[in-house]
RNA sequence: GGACCCGUAGCAUAACUGGAUAAUGCACUUGACUACGAAUCAAGCGAUUACAGGUUCGAAUCCUGUCGGGUUCACCA
C-alpha cells in the first residue's frame, strides 16, 4: 500500500501545477504531522508556494485544501491557520489502513533479499588490558542497535569486532603479573579474567610511577626519568621481544589474552550484544605494513630521513601523517588500514561503518583519505559512526584517575534496584526465583539501554552515579510496563471467551485518542527509515515513548475494553492493544531490550 | 595557536534538520485505584533557546563576531 504522506506530496504537486502552472519539486512539498495542539493529521506549509500563486498565504492554502477534498477521498477536512494547511483523514481511511497491516507482525521492516545492501558494521573494539566501562557499554548498545535498524531498513548486516590485543600496553600488565602475581590465575582468586588482567596494568602503571618519584629524587630529570624507569624498559623489551616472537612471552601474552576474553564474553552476554566475526590486530597489522611498504615502492608515499613512513595530507586540509615508525613497527593506522583492506576481502561490502567515539573523527577523517591515496575506490564508502563521550557530573571518565563507572558494577547494581523496585511493588508473588531474576534483568538492561539510547548518539550525555538511573518516566521499564499491561489484557480476553479479535465491523467514530494511536502506528515506518538515515536509535526510542504513553492515555480514557457491550468495538480496540504491543515489542528490540510477559 | 564539536526550565533530554504558542521526563504542588495492572493517568509550577548582530514571510536550527565547555592536531591506542 503507498504511503499517504508520498499521496500527499504528489497531489499537491500536481494541484499546484493546475492552478498556477508551476512545477514544484518534491522536496518543496512539505507534508508534516500534524501538532497535538492543532485538528488534523497532515499539515502541508504553503509559505514555498506562495510565489507561484501569488495569493495571500490563507487563501493559498484555501484553494489546495479545498482541491485536495474535492480529488481524494480519504481527504475529509481541513482547516487553516496562517500558511499552514491542515489535512484531515477520514475515519475510513485509517479504519482501512489499520486493516491493512492486522495481520503483519512486521509492519514498517523491509526484506532482506539477495541484493540487499551489504554492511559490515565494526564496534566495541575492547583493548585487553582492562574491563570494559560505561563508555563501551555505549558503543556496544549503539553498535548492536544500529546494526539492528540497518536489517529492519533491508541491508544484510555483518557485526565485527576488532580487538586490541597488541601493544606495549599489554606488555605492561603481562610485565607487573610475571613480577607480582606469583602465578596465581583468575581462578584461583575467583575473578572475573578481564577484571584479573586490569588489576595488573593498574599496579604496572603505580609501580611505574614510583619508579620514575626515585629517580626525579635523585636528580634525573622527569623526561629522561620516563624512559629510563626499569619497568618501562623491560615492558619495551617485552614488547620486541613479543614481535619477534619469543615462545615464552607468546605464551604468556595467549594465556593473559583468553583470560580477559573470557571476561569480556561474559560481559557482552549480559549486555546482549555478539559479533559475526571477531579480528584481532594482532592478525591484521603485518598487512598493514606490507601494503605501506608497497605504496612507498610505488611512490605513493615519502620516506623521512630517519626513515619513517609518511603520508602528506597538508593539501587536504590535515597534517603530515607518520604510517610506519623510523624502526619499522606498526601504528594503530597501520594496523587500521590493514584490518579494512582485509575486511574488505573477507566480505566485499558496499558499505563498512564504525562504531568509534568522536574523539577519533580526526582519525577516521585520515584512514579513509590514505585508504582512498592508496587507490582502494571502495574507500569512499567507508563511514565513521561518531558518538559522543560518557561524561560524569564531575567531568571525563578517567580510568587511571580511577573515576571509571565499570561495566559489570553498573549492570549488577540495575538488576538490584531493579528487584528492589519490584519486591515494593509485589506483584510477582507467584514466580519462581528464576523466573523473577529473569524479569529483573530484563528490566534493568531495558532500564539502562533505553537510558544510554534515547540520547542522540552524537551528543556527549552526563550520567550521575549517585542518582540510580530511572524506573518512571521516560524510561525503558515505562515501555516495557506498557507492553506487559497490553499482554495482561489480551490474556484476559481470552479467559473470558473473546475469539477472532481480527474479525470485526467497527462502524463506530474513531474517539482522538484512537485516531492518536493509529497515526503513531502509521508513523512506525518512518520512523525506522528515519533512524536509519540518521544512523540514531534515539529516534525509534523518543517513538516508542511517545507510542507508549499515547497508548496509556487511550486506556485510562476510553471506558473498560473488556466491559464494552458493542463486540465488534472491543475486537477493533483489542487489535489496536494487540498491534501497539507488537510494534512497542519490535522498537525495544531494535534497541536491543527485551520485553518480560510480566513485572 | 589551527581544525572539529557543543551551549535549550533546578537537572536530564526533544523539537520531523528553516515552520505554528519551544515539547517530554525527573524534582516540586494538587487530584484519580470497590471498572481491563497506579512502574499508570489528569492538572499546576518552571525558558529572553549563552550573548550581540545579520539573512528570511518565518531562526533553538543558517551566517558573522564574542563568551564558556569539550575533542583533536603523537613515531599512544
Amino acid at each position: 500500500m503507498q504511503r499517504i504522506n508520498k499521496i500527499l506530496t504528489e497531489q499537491v504537486q500536481n494541484i499546484i501545477k493546475e492552478l498556477y502552472g508551476a512545477d514544484v519539486p518534491e522536496n518543496q512539498v512539505q507534508v508534516n504531522k500534524t501538532r497535538k495542539e492543532f485538528n488534523g493529521d497532515f499539515t502541508i506549509v504553503v509559505f514555498p508556494f506562495l510565489r507561484f500563486s501569488k495569493k495571500s498565504p490563507e487563501i493559498t492554502a484555501q484553494e489546495i485544501g479545498d482541491a485536495l477534498v474535492k480529488n481524494m477521498q480519504d481527504v475529509e477536512a481541513y482547516n487553516v491557520i496562517k500558511g499552514f494547511l491542515n489535512i484531515s483523514l477520514s475515519d475510513d481511511y485509517w479504519k482501512n489502513f489499520f486493516n491493512g497491516i492486522i495481520g503483519n507482525d512486521n509492519y514498517g521492516f523491509k526484506e532482506i533479499t539477495e541484493n540487499s545492501n551489504k554492511i559490515v558494521i565494526e564496534y566495541s573494539s575492547p583493548n585487553t588490558n582492562k574491563p570494559l566501562h560505561l563508555g563501551h557499554i555505549r558503543n556496544n548498545l549503539l553498535g548492536w542497535s544500529e546494526a539492528k535498524i540497518m536489517e529492519a531498513n533491508g541491508n544484510k548486516v555483518i557485526k565485527v569486532n576488532l580487538v586490541n590485543d597488541r601493544g606495549i600496553h599489554i606488555c605492561k600488565s603481562m610485565l607487573a603479573w610475571k613480577e607480582l602475581a606469583g602465578g596465581k590465575t583468575p581462578d584461583d582468586v575467583k575473578m572475573k579474567g578481564d577484571h584479573f588482567v586490569g588489576d595488573y596494568y593498574v599496579a604496572f602503571d603505580k609501580e611505574y610511577k614510583k619508579q620514575i618519584a626515585e629517580l626525579v629524587a635523585n636528580g634525573m630529570d622527569e623526561k629522561e626519568a620516563k624512559n629510563e624507569a626499569l619497568w618501562m624498559k623491560n615492558a619495551r623489551k617485552m614488547l620486541q621481544e613479543w614481535e619477534s616472537g619469543k615462545p615464552e612471552v607468546r605464551n604468556l601474552w595467549e594465556t593473559m589474552n583468553n583470560w580477559v576474553y573470557a571476561g569480556f564474553d561474559e560481559t557482552y552476554k549480559k549486555l546482549g550484544v555478539s559479533f559475526d566475526k571477531v579480528y584481532h590486530e594482532s592478525q591484521t597489522y603485518l598487512l598493514g605494513k606490507d601494503v605501506i611498504l608497497k605504496a612507498l615502492e610505488d611512490g605513493k608515499l615519502q620516506k623521512r630521513e630517519d626513515g619513517s613512513i609518511i603520508i602528506d595530507l597538508t593539501k587536504d586540509g590535515l597534517d603530515e601523517k607518520v604510517l610506519l615508525r623510523a624502526d619499522g613497527t606498526a601504528l594503530y593506522m597501520t594496523q587500521d588500514i590493514g584490518t579494512a583492506i582485509l575486511r574488505y576481502e573477507d566480505f566485499n561490502f558496499n558499505e563498512s561503518a564504525y562504531v568509534v567515539g568522536n574523539e577519533q573523527d580526526y582519525h577516521f577523517k585520515v584512514l579513509k583519505i590514505v585508504l582512498e591515496k592508496l587507490g582502494y575506490v571502495w574507500a569512499k564508502n567507508i563511514s565513521h559512526i561518531s558518538y559522543g563521550m560518557v561524561e560524569l557530573p564531575d567531568g571525563k571518565m578517567k580510568s587511571r584517575e580511577g573515576t571509571v563507572v565499570d561495566a559489570d558494577d553498573l549492570v549488577d547494581e540495575m538488576i538490584k534496584t531493579a528487584k528492589q523496585k519490584s519486591d515494593e511493588l509485589g506483584k510477582l508473588e507467584s514466580f519462581s526465583k528464576e523466573e523473577k531474576n529473569e524479569i529483573f534483568r530484563k528490566i534493568a538492561l531495558g532500564a539502562l539501554k533505553y537510558f544510554i539510547l534515547k540520547v542522540d548518539a552524537k551528543k556527549n550525555m552526563t550520567f550521575n552515579p549517585e542518582e540510580s538511573i530511572d524506573f518512571n518516566g521516560n524510561t525503558g521499564p515505562f515501555v516495557q510496563y506498557t507492553y506487559v499491561r497490553i499482554q495482561s489484557m489480551l490474556a484476559k480476553a481470552k479467559e473470558l471467551g473473546i475469539k477472532n479479535i481480527h474479525k470485526y465491523n467497527n462502524s463506530e467514530k474513531l474517539e482522538q485518542t484512537e485516531l492518536s494511536l493509529l497515526n503513531l502506528i502509521y508513523d512506525f515506518e518512518d520512523v525506522i527509515v528515519e533512524a536509519g538515515k540518521r544512523r540514531n536509535p534515539s529516534v525509534i526510542a523518543n517513538y516508542v515513548f511517545d507510542l507508549a504513553k499515547e497508548f496509556n492515555r487511550f486506556y485510562h480514557e476510553i471506558p473498560p475494553i473488556l466491559k464494552e457491550e458493542n463486540k465488534d468495538l472491543m475486537k477493533f480496540r483489542l487489535s489496536l492493544s494487540e498491534k501497539t504491543a507488537i510494534i512497542i515489542k519490535n522498537a525495544l528490540d531494535l534497541m536491543g531490550i527485551e520485553v518480560p510477559e510480566r513485572m
